[in-house]
RNA sequence: GCUGGUGUAGCACAGUCGGUAGUGCAGCUGAUUCGUAAUCAGCAGGUCGUGUGUUCGAGUCACAUCACCAGCUCCA
């Protein structure tokens, strides 16, 4: 008999032999149906791993993430078998679980089509019901690479060749298909009850431009049909949140072919916006002790070349006249604001009496993004970011650090995007051979251990993400993710001490000698553009009053009321309400379907009742009709939601 | 930049085998003065993303180019 330690500490017994499948159904057939792969003392494995006398032992279903990924994993395979027997000449390239689904890149002659996509998916099927059982098996790095060559899978050789010479290799044969693979994998192919192929698209090998595009095919799968539809509900769902179609729409921006790509024109609804958001970080940011600068937007090659922006970020960057004739004057619009705003501080002769300083300013950058790049408002050519340089002394960094995390905390909490952040530490990669960092190996451990501790002291909850850093220090990356799950920054804090010392800022300290500032570079709500669309997105365009373009519409009846309409529209506007009046010969209910698909938190209907008691009819987008109410009432309600910034 | 897809009126779409462009909404004009998600009628609006080519003839076919979308790479 095998003795298994359950979660609860209880222990279960089963016979010797016994797979973790037959432990599953010792616990409970119920459990044993919906299991999908199980654990051993914390490591994932396959149902028809062998159980472990004295282990840990645990059952993966559809709930925990594990057990999705092993659904899902197999899924890919199912999709390379599927692939391979509908085109034997396909070479397989590496086939993951992802999040919501799978993919699997091949390499082919001419890549698949949507009509190539219904017969692999047919094909499938027939898989899934042929029930294939799938075993695993190990190899010696010898004999794997020699199987790799047998199967003709040139991809799988330089998979082997990259893992380490003692490592045992696991393979995954289900009937007539063979992959190299960790695993773990369900016990056969017949657990699959409901998968779709979603698109197909190219990819990299191994994730680098330099090498030979393959053809990826995304797909999702789920154990039950139902949540298929669901998973396919939600992302039409997701779609009809997009900021760039929404955006659009709604006439909060737009593009101009003639214009050019990333180079969106902001509507007035979407500009009011930005304008709101600005205003706020900059009285917020004042508050904090922030000193407002207003630097160039463009400056001669000169001072990017101290920067280090010349050599590390020319491609990026938009340059005026020639760049190679170094006799002529060449001038280039800013990607950043870094070099600009040190000359603030490098104005005169600082003393440790003038650190913290703290700069703030609304800047706009400028960057040459390639033409794939570009999308909606998220990322586009010129953008206008909450830029901030603090300059400190060491034993300042901490706090000040806290106080930037605390200010993004605090913006993007009260936008109602915090919720939905993850932490990245971004770092160097020592190995990265395209010479993209600046500073030495030493500086970069300093820097990063440094920052390493603040996040600790801090309780912040981060991943680390290698070789995410700027070419001039370690980040703390704040992401957010838009309505298709694609991860973007908004909100960055950076500690820098290689650019400090380039630009030759130092500090007169208390004991005279002249000392080196250290640097942190931050944003409060990163760039407006993104924080935008992201914002359409997260309330499906219906903002929050306190920063709707247009807060209130007046919608009089009959043109009995209009008198009354336009003197209640002067009188809120001047109470600072953003209102306007629809006074078109329409029926009322033509009026408020109109608003209503405006997403205008509040609509006032008034007839000749209103007029004469002096009140307005409230409607609130989300609740309907609010009843009448006097204008001072209505004004006191919209005064508080807006002044808390309610959501 | 790379792979694939898309491009017809402000928006959503139709347009057969290559034969000279339609529908609905929006807009404008008129009538209607109406109580919480679409009043009725009329009018106007398009060198079919752009360019070149094939053809007697191109929205339709070919090539190039631009823009948009998904993904890769890159990044706030």
């Amino acid at each position: 008999m095998l003795k298994l330690t359950l979660k609860d500490g209880s222990v279960l017994e089963v016979e010797a032999g016994a797979s973790c499948l037959d432990a599953a159904k010792a616990i409970s057939p119920g459990l044993a149906r919906a299991a999908l792969g199980a654990k051993l003392d914390g490591e994932v494995c396959s149902l028809s791993a062998p159980a472990r006398d004295g282990a840990a032992f645990e059952v993966l279903t559809w709930d925990s993430e594990e057990g999705r990924k092993i659904f899902r994993h197999t899924t890919s395979h199912v999709l390379a078998q599927a692939v391979k027997r509908l085109y034997p000449a396909a070479k397989l390239a590496i086939g993951p679980a992802i999040e919501n689904g799978f993919y699997y890149d091949f390499d082919v002659a001419t890549p698949f089509t949507a009509a190539d996509l219904e017969k692999i998916e047919a094909e499938m099927k027939k898989i899934v019901k042929e029930d294939i059982a799938l075993s695993r098996f190990t190899l010696s790095r010898e004999e794997a690479l020699a199987k790799a060559d047998a199967m003709g899978e040139p991809y799988k050789r330089e998979l082997i060749e990259d893992l380490p010479e003692d490592a045992e290799l696991s393979f995954y044969a289900q009937g007539d298909f063979t992959d190299l693979c960790a695993g773990p994998h369900l016990p056969t192919t017949g657990g699959i009850k409901a998968f779709k192929l979603l698109s197909v698209t190219g990819a990299y090998w191994r994730g680098d431009e330099k090498n030979k595009m393959l053809c990826r095919i995304y797909g999702t799968s789920f154990p039950k049909a139902a949540m298929l539809e669901e998973h396919i509900a939600a992302l039409e769902d997701a779609k009809k949140r997009d900021h760039n179609k929404l955006g659009r729409e709604l006439e909060y921006f737009t593009t101009v072919d003639e214009i050019g790509q990333g180079l969106p024109i902001l509507l007035p609804k979407g500009a009011r916006v930005i304008q709101l958001l600005q205003r706020w970080i900059e009285d917020e940011e004042q508050k904090r002790g922030y000193l407002l600068t207003k630097t160039p937007l463009m400056a001669k090659r000169d001072l990017y070349k101290i920067s280090g922006h010349w050599d590390h970020y020319r491609d990026g960057m938009f340059i005026m006249g020639d760049a190679e004739d170094e006799e002529k004057e060449c001038f280039a619009m800013r990607p950043m604001t870094c070099p600009f705003q040190y000359q603030v501080f490098l104005n005169r002769a600082r003393s440790y009496r003038d650190l913290p300083m703290r700069l703030g300013e609304t800047s706009t950058l400028f960057r040459n993004e390639e033409s794939g790049e570009m999308h909606g408002l998220i990322r586009v050519r010129q953008f206008t970011i909450s830029e901030g340089h603090l300059v400190l002394r060491p034993e300042q960094l901490e706090e000040e650090f806290r106080e930037c995390l605390e200010l993004a905390k605090y913006v993007l909490d009260t936008v109602g995007m915090l919720e939905d952040c993850t932490f990245r530490f971004s770092q160097w990669d020592p190995a990265n051979p395209k010479n993209k960092y600046e500073g030495t190996a030493e500086q970069w451990n300093e820097a990063q251990a440094v920052m390493g501790k603040i996040l600790d002291n801090l309780g912040v909850n981060y991943t680390v993400g290698i070789d995410e850093a700027a070419f001039y220090g370690p980040k703390l990356d704040i992401q957010y993710k838009n309505v298709f799950g694609k991860e973007d920054t908004i909100v960055t804090i950076q500690i820098d001490m290689l650019l400090a010392e380039k630009f030759g800022m130092e500090y007169t300290d208390t004991d005279g000698q002249k000392k080196r500032p250290y640097i942190i570079h931050r944003t409060s709500l990163g760039c407006y553009e993104r924080t935008l669309a992201y914002l359409i997105e997260k309330y499906a365009g219906a903002l929050p009053t306190w920063m709707a373009p247009e807060q209130v519409r007046i919608l009089p009846i009959t043109d009995r009321q209009h008198d009354y309409a336009f003197a209640l529209r002067d009188e809120l506007t001047k109470m600072g309400f953003r209102v306007e009046v629809d006074d078109r010969n329409e029926k009322v209910g033509y009026k408020i379907r109109e608003a209503q698909m405006q997403k205008l938190p509040y609509m006032l209907v008034l007839g000749d009742k209103e007029v004469e008691a002096g009140g307005v009819a409230v409607r609130s987008r989300k609740d309907g009709d609010l009843g009448v109410m006097t204008r001072a009432e209505f004004a006191e309600k919209l005064r508080v939601e807006v002044e808390t910034r309610a959501r």
